[in-house]
DNA sequence: CGCACCTTTGAATGAGATCAAAGATGGTGG
DNA sequence: CCACCATCTTTGATCTCATTCAAAGGTGCG
C-alpha cells in the first residue's frame, strides 16, 4: 500500500522527522475496503482496531432506546476514527460508511508504542482529539440553541469548510452523498423538515442543489445565519520537540 | 498546597510510579481560588493555563450570536479544564465557576514536557479526553433526539452518576447549585419548561427536591426514561508501561 | 421495465417557547 | 434582627415551530 495514512494526516500540521515517519509507516500493515452502507464499528460488537480514513465518507452515530438515531460526526479523508476504543471496552458509537471507503487499521497497542517513542506525535494526536471535541461542542450548541434552518445551515457550513480544506470544494461545490434523513439525524430534525429548510435556503439564494451536488452560493450569509464558527487550524507551538 | 491535583485525578485509574508522581508534583506551583460566578476562561481573553479542579463546580459554555447560551459540560473535582487551549489559540468556550472553586493551573509547555517524559500519562490523558468526547456525544444524542423530560432526566442521571463516583451522592442525594435557567441552558430548554419537567419528575416519584438539594428516588426508571448510559470506567489495559 | 428509495408537498397535531405575573427565597445593609 | 430588593421558582394562557401523517412525484438501480 505504501506509506501510513496517519503520517499523511499528521504531516498537515507538522513536518515529520524521518524517525516519526518510519514509526508511522510501521503502524499499518494493510488497508481495508468497505462498501457504501457497511458498518465498520458496531455498538454491539467488540472492536479491535482504530482507523484512519484513506478514502470515502463515514459517520458515527448512536441509536437510542426509542429507535431514533443521532449522527455525531462525519468522517473524511485523514480523520481518525474509533478513538473511543481508547477509553471504553465496548464501542459507544456505530461507524458506518456513507460512500465506499478505504480505511487503514491499527491497534491501540501500536498506538501506545508510537506515543512512547514519539512524544510529539502523542501531543499532536491529543490536540486533534481536543479539536474534534470542540467541534462536537459547536454542534451541540447548534442543536440545543438554534432554529431548524440554522442547524441545517450550520451542518452545510461545517461540511463545506472541512471538504474545502481537503480540496474537495471547488468554487463552493461539494458532493453530498447524504439523504435528507441523514441530515435530519445529524441535526436533530425530521427528514420532512430538513426538506423544507433546504428548499428555503435555495429560494433565498444561499445554496443550490441538484441531486447529490450542492453548491454554497453565499457562504458569508449562510455561516452568519448558522452562527457557524470556522475554527482556525490546530495550534502546534506548544508541542515537544520531534524525536 | 502539597501534591498535584492531576496526580490525584490520574491515580484513580492507574497506580502512579514514583517518577510519575514526582513529575506531576512539579507541574503545579500553586492553586487559585475563584468566587461563585467568576469567569475562569473567557471566550474573548487570551488564556494561558490549563487547570485541574481541586474543589467546586464549574461549567463551560458558549454564547451564540442570538444571545442564547449552551452549557457544554459541568466540571467537578479532578476534572481537567481548558484542554481546547491545546488546539486553539483563542478559547472556544467560557469556563465559569458555579460555586466557589479552587483550581490548580499549569502551562501547556509543562504538559508537553510531562507527556515526553511519561508516555503512560500521555496515553492516559488522551483516554480521558476521549471519554469526555464520548460524554459530549451522549449529551448531543439526548438533546437532538429525546423529549424535554428525557433531557432533564438525562442531565440529572449524569450529574448524579458523576458525583456518586466522587462520594458526593450519599443515598441518591446531591447538592445541585444550579438555577433552572442553568439546567435549561444545559439541556436546550427554557427555564419555564425545565420547571414543568422537574415538577413532573417529582410528581411521578422519580426525584425529590427542596432548595438546592436533590435526591434521586428511582434511578432505574429515571435512567431508562432518559436513555442514559452510564459509561463504565476508562480502559487502561492498552497503556504503555510506566516510566 | 419495475421496484425501492428518496424527495416533495399539504394538512393536522402537538411539544415546547413565549409572555405575563404572582409567590418564594435568600442575601444585604440599615 | 428585620426589611428590602434581587433573583429564582411557579403557574397560567397563548402562540409557533417542528412533528406527524399521508400521499403524490422523481430517480436510479437491478
Amino acid at each position: 500500500m505504501g506509506g501510513s495514512c496517519l503520517a499523511e494526516r499528521l504531516s498537515h500540521y507538522v513536518t515529520l522527522s524521518s524517525g516519526e515517519r518510519a514509526a508511522l509507516d510501521r503502524l499499518e500493515e494493510q488497508d481495508r475496503a468497505y462498501r457504501r452502507g457497511a458498518v465498520v464499528i458496531s455498538e454491539s460488537g467488540a472492536p479491535r482496531d482504530l482507523f484512519v480514513v484513506r478514502k470515502g465518507w463515514l459517520h458515527s452515530s448512536v441509536v437510542l432506546g426509542n429507535g431514533s438515531r443521532q449522527i455525531m460526526r462525519f468522517h473524511f479523508q485523514g480523520d481518525l476514527i474509533g478513538l473511543p476504543l481508547l477509553a471504553f471496552p465496548d464501542p459507544p458509537e456505530t461507524v458506518t460508511a456513507v460512500t465506499d471507503a478505504t480505511l487503514c487499521p491499527f491497534s491501540r497497542e501500536r498506538l501506545a508504542a508510537l506515543m512512547t517513542e514519539h512524544p510529539r506525535l502523542a501531543a499532536l494526536i491529543l490536540a486533534l482529539t481536543v479539536a474534534e471535541r470542540v467541534s462536537l461542542a459547536d454542534r451541540l450548541a447548534s442543536i440545543g440553541r438554534t432554529s431548524a434552518r440554522a442547524r441545517v445551515s450550520s451542518l452545510i457550513c461545517e461540511i463545506h469548510s472541512r471538504l474545502r480544506i481537503l480540496g474537495l470544494a471547488a468554487d463552493g461545490a461539494v458532493q453530498l452523498p447524504l439523504t435528507q434523513e441523514d441530515i435530519g439525524d445529524a441535526t436533530g430534525l425530521t427528514a420532512v423538515h430538513v426538506n423544507r429548510m433546504m428548499r428555503g435556503l435555495v429560494e433565498d439564494g444561499l445554496i443550490d442543489r441538484n441531486g447529490s451536488h450542492l453548491r454554497v452560493l453565499d457562504e458569508g450569509r449562510l455561516c452568519a445565519e448558522a452562527s457557524f464558527i470556522d475554527r482556525t487550524p490546530v495550534e502546534t507551538g506548544w508541542l515537544p520537540p520531534p524525536r
